[in-house]
DNA sequence: AGGAGCGATACCTCACGGGTATCGACGGTG
DNA sequence: CACCGTCGATACCCGTGAGGTATCGCTCCT
């Protein structure tokens, strides 16, 4: 099987639509019928249902497209890692960690510091990326180190150590009438209904529907909140960086967050290591 | 990046040749070049400096090929599953149990009597491994549960739980001078020339170079060691299995074998679960 | 009944993957 | 020191097949 050939499926078979997925793919759907059909030839298994009016997956389809992600993402991660590995020959070599935006700024300012010191110490740049997609980063080989956050984010196949817990506030704009109150409750939130959640862009720079704001940054978000668009749900930690026209109350019954820092398994870099045994000194 | 590309890469870098490289690959010697050059000027980077007299890897080169057995493993693993899936679909369902040819038959036994009576068992199909490739089956979908030993086997990127641990025993043929011996030590092993090791396949079917016989199984090297040729290393429990005109001699320094039960990560299958479970009762 | 939506089919084109022949650079050897 | 053998790169040719456009056939909605 050709890495090109379980592209094209993979896509077929998350927009489970021939015309969509041959856009996204920058091509024309017919050549995308024939390659998908072609695959299932060489299978020797039907992968997708073609009901006139809508296209399923079959069980050997969902296996393909699980099991056909890791192998992509594998694929584009050891094309990034010896991309990196070339250009870290000639310039100074460094590391990459991926955050989430906007997330445990502070928590991460002393941990860069920290590392900083250390002995044998490389340049560590900083990605953001959109939420939930910094596992992406490190499976993909864009990242080599992430700080993420249980229990949002997947970390079955990474390697992950725990940094801290904490619970949750939400973030509402000042003179809101939920901020008269000292303690809230999920039920509250749900109740709320003149502030919607902001949508965040999903990887491939589209939108989710819903009648929240389209944000593509915390300050953006903090910003609407002020003006009394939106609202947001986040942990404690981030109360050290809001503005003083938004108001944070805890929500008592919001799961825990764990935060973690999480590498690749396999990762021989010391670079990671160090940075890894500085996060757990902390 | 296209797997194709990929897999030339890995022949070439693990043949440190371009020759013998295109004749593994079924292919002629010069678009094989051309399509690493190619891999290369797309990448940015070089992989293999070529100086007249041989082929070595850049950092880079190295990086690429490690990450890179992954990717195909990973891209085998999609395809093979997904057939196995598509199978399922039509036959009845079954799980693939990886072991290494001959190892631990009663242990083996046991568990599939054991696990045969468990409400919901399926069909389990057994295959037989060269020692050391176990694991890949597991990473390229061949298989779905594996028996292998530490510390001989790598198990980083799976899942695994500890069967049990035992000793190792020499087995010599009968009469040979240091079956009159209870014990032995490694040493003892050493200064014996007249027995070499025998020779197993490689995954290709080569053999690796040295004065020992060529073998496929475990019973063929039995007859070996009874015709004076060869001798074998093996864990305890092989005793059960052995001939009565071979002799077994316990090792008291070889390192202590633990035979484990591993599985892919993410493997979400509930008759590998219930093998498992099984496993750890007996 | 008519039209819109969507995947399949038919057919064409050309880029590229793969083959053969050959070159060029080096190193061992008589 | 000239010769040859080895090995990767280059030049050139050819056929396959990936991708494009046009169109069909089926289904559902109005």
């Amino acid at each position: 099987m050709e890495s090109r050939e379980l592209r094209y499926f993979v896509a077929v078979a998350e927009e489970l639509h021939f015309g969509r997925a041959a856009q996204r793919l920058g091509m024309a759907q017919p050549p995308l019928s024939r390659a998908i059909s072609q695959l299932e030839r060489r299978l020797g298994a039907d992968l997708l249902v073609r009901t006139h009016r809508a296209v399923t997956l079959t069980e050997a389809g969902a296996v393909l497209l699980q099991e056909g992600r890791v192998a992509l993402d594998a694929m584009e991660a050891a094309e990034q890692r010896a991309r990196r590995a070339a250009s870290a020959t000639d310039d100074e070599p460094s590391i990459v960690l991926a955050t989430k935006a906007g997330a445990s700024t502070e928590l991460l300012a002393k941990l860069l510091d920290a590392y900083a010191v250390t002995p044998g110490a490389v340049r560590v740049d900083v990605i953001l990326c959109g939420p939930g997609e910094q596992g992406r980063a490190l499976r993909t080989g864009r990242a080599d180190v992430a700080i993420l956050h249980q229990p949002f984010d997947r970390t079955d196949d990474l390697d992950v150590e725990d940094l801290c817990t904490e619970g949750q506030v939400a973030v509402l704009p000042a003179g809101h009438p939920l901020t008269t109150r000292t303690t809230l409750r999920l039920e509250d939130l749900a109740a709320v209904t003149d502030l919607p959640e902001p949508r965040w862009p999903r990887p491939d720079g589209s939108y989710p529907a819903g009648p929240g704001p389209e944000v593509q940054s915390h300050t953006q978000v903090l910003q609407l909140v002020s003006l009394g668009r939106t609202m947001m749900v986040a942990p404690d930690s981030c109360r050290s960086q809001l503005r003083d026209d938004v108001v944070a109350v805890p929500v008592v019954d919001a799961q825990q967050v764990t935060t973690v820092v999480a590498w690749p398994p396999l990762s021989r870099s010391r670079a990671v290591a160090d940075l890894v045994q500085t996060a757990l000194r902390l």
